[in-house]
DNA sequence: AGTTCATAAT
């Protein structure tokens, strides 16, 4: 944190130039502060000394807008600047990145060109930053050229950092990458481990296994780096080996152990390694914590949560936000609570990625009140904030207040993405407004560019047959420019069910056997047809099939969450301690229902 | 004006 700094304006200010001389001490650290309401302060000052376009103060100014995360703030001011350096294009290109606007880097770097300027090796760095997660290979391409043609080799920093960006481009950019590391005429650890990491991304473990072996110098991250290769291969044994031969452990070592254990579901094996650390940090506690909690834990996930902040951790934000997304995961309101007040003992305000992950765990705990409290109480939201709530609001059946919202996020300005659309064609679907979805569907390509992915063809499925328009439905997975998959089958097969067309069904099961001939949920869905148009010898025969291929059907499982504890319940199930009283109460509700009229239904 | 690789992640 900064010391607040007082921008005091002399009352009679000499000349210009002093007076900026003054500003450039006082902006000194600006950059660096973190209350909002400083920096807007200095902003009007500096508006009054008409320095905003004055290209020491500019710079400084959207680094700090682009810290508090205002990248509105930061482009008005970029915007105010008639002839840009390369440093503040630099600085604008930065503030860009940072705000994960990777678009808005890229059209500057091109005006950049386009004014006469040439990018520096600060600006490219940058430009690779903004194609993270992206996989645009092509820009990756393209800036390694530039880098090529100006000469930017000299530092290993820069191929290096090339190796990283192509490797997060999927196959094709990882074999870019190794064409470009089998060229170098110099590499260094980084080079080596970069390498090895990304051949492990797209699933080469021998590959990375062979460069492993062949590496001149290994230090702590190649060993880290191999381990988690194996971890994530699913090869706890082969894992545990190479952790015991390894010249040195440290903290990574060790969480990714202790991470690898927890994903196979051995916890008892993950709590041991994690309480025989020499050293713990806040990743090894969100390991352990984020274990407990997707596995429905409850109770050793809050303790382990409370021994965290007993032993002196404050939460970051990694932590809180892998913490609710494994809350949400499993549905663990109470842990999810117990972080959120954790969250504000700490803080005055959350980022928004942190509102944004309890946004999500709370509509996925199926508390869409608090969830909306939250929302409604962010003081910026992202497309991420808006599609949290809107599917929250379509899950749960609020398809109205879902579609309301989703009018309200427009005239806000912001531009819905193929999420939003699964969202708000989820919330026709809920809502039973066909006609409406119909509608949001054939538009969304006009109105919003998005051409309709697989996602938005299930959602159609399910509304046009859920609306008793079996027909065209079929009519739309026929006419369909991708192939059907199992989820497109399966939802028009429960739509046959719902409306009892057999004849149908039986086409739509040919096609679904065809896709996945050993899927038990295909011979359930089957024999659930049957029985509904109560063709039981057809059931028998179904049952019968699925014994002779040996298949068996998982059962389904619900799950509720009393006192911080995770009761899972199957079918048949009679191993809750309080078993007998459930079923007696199971009855009961079955006799109410039939006082009522309503017969439930009873499925495989 | 700032740097690359390893563990958690909306």
């Amino acid at each position: 944190m900064s010391k607040q700094m007082q921008i005091s304006v002399p009352v009679r200010a000499p000349t210009w130039v002093s007076t900026r001389r003054i500003f450039q001490q006082k902006l000194q650290d600006l950059h660096k502060c973190t209350s909002l309401n400083h920096i807007k302060q200095v902003h009007a000052q500096i508006l009054k000394q008409n320095l905003h376009q004055d290209l020491y103060v500019a710079p400084k100014l959207i680094s700090a807008f682009s810290l508090s995360q205002e990248m509105t703030l930061a482009i008005n001011v970029f915007k105010q600047i008639p002839d840009p350096n390369v440093h503040l294009y630099n600085t604008f290109i930065r503030a860009c990145v940072q705000n994960s606007h990777s678009l808005l880097a890229f059209e500057t770097f091109f005006e950049m060109q386009r004014n006469g300027l040439f990018a520096d090796n600060f600006t490219y760095p940058f430009l690779l930053k903004a194609c993270d997660g992206q996989s645009w290979l092509p820009l990756v391409k393209m800036i390694h050229n530039h880098l090529e043609k100006y000469g930017f080799f000299q530092d290993l920093f820069v191929p290096n950092s090339l190796i990283d960006s192509y490797c997060k481009c999927g196959l094709l950019g990882v074999k870019s990458a190794m064409r470009l590391f089998k060229v170098m005429d110099e590499r260094d650890v980084v080079s080596w481990n970069s390498m090895i990491r990304g051949l492990l991304k797209v699933g080469e473990l021998s590959e990375a296994c062979k460069l492993f072996d062949e590496m001149p110098m290994k230090d702590a991250v190649s060993w880290n780096t191999i381990l988690d290769g194996y971890v994530k291969a699913g090869e706890m044994n082969k894992a545990f080996g190479l952790f015991e031969s390894m010249p040195e452990r440290n903290v990574v070592s060790w969480s990714t152990m202790v991470s690898g254990y927890c994903k196979a579901g051995d916890m008892e094996m993950a709590r041991m390694l994690f309480d025989r650390m020499p050293v713990k940090n806040l990743v090894s506690w969100t390991i352990i914590v984020s274990g407990y909690a997707v596995k429905g834990l409850a109770k050793d996930a809050i303790r382990s949560f409370e021994q965290m902040e007993e032993a002196g951790l404050k939460p970051d934000d990694g932590t809180v936000i892998s913490i609710l997304a494994s809350c949400a995961e499993s549905g663990l309101l109470g842990l999810g609570k117990r972080v959120h007040t954790s969250i504000e003992r700490i803080r005055y305000k959350c980022s928004v990625n942190v509102s944004n992950a309890l946004v999500d765990m709370y509509a996925k705990c199926g508390q869409v009140d608090r969830a909306l409290s939250v929302f409604n109480g962010m003081s910026k939201k992202d497309l991420v904030s808006w599609n949290c709530m809107l599917q929250g609001l379509a899950m749960h059946g609020h398809g109205e207040k879902a579609l309301q919202l989703f009018s309200i996020m427009r005239q806000e300005g912001f531009r819905p993405d193929k999420v939003t659309l699964v969202a708000v064609l989820c919330a026709c679907v809920h809502a039973g407004f066909v006609d409406e979805g119909i509608r949001y569907f054939n538009n969304m390509e006009r109105d919003y560019g998005i051409v309709p992915h697989i996602e938005h063809y299930g959602c159609m499925v399910d509304l046009l047959g859920r609306g008793g328009r079996l027909k065209e439905a079929y009519r739309l997975v026929q006419s369909m420019p991708v192939e059907p998959n199992v989820v497109i089958w399966g939802t028009l097969l429960g739509a046959c069910r719902m409306h009892n067309a057999v004849g149908l069904a039986e086409e739509v099961l040919d096609c679904l056997f065809k896709l996945e001939p050993s899927d038990p949920g295909n011979y359930s869905l089957l024999s659930n047809i049957f029985a509904s148009a109560g063709d039981w010898s057809s059931v028998a025969n179904v049952r019968l099939q699925m014994k002779n291929f040996g298949i068996q059907k998982p059962s389904g499982a619900s799950s509720i969450e009393v006192d911080d504890e995770v009761h899972e319940f199957t079918v048949f199930d009679k191993s809750h301690p309080k078993s007998d009283k459930i079923y007696q109460m199971i009855n009961r509700l079955g006799l109410d229902l039939k006082r009522v009229h309503v017969v439930p239904k009873v499925y495989l």
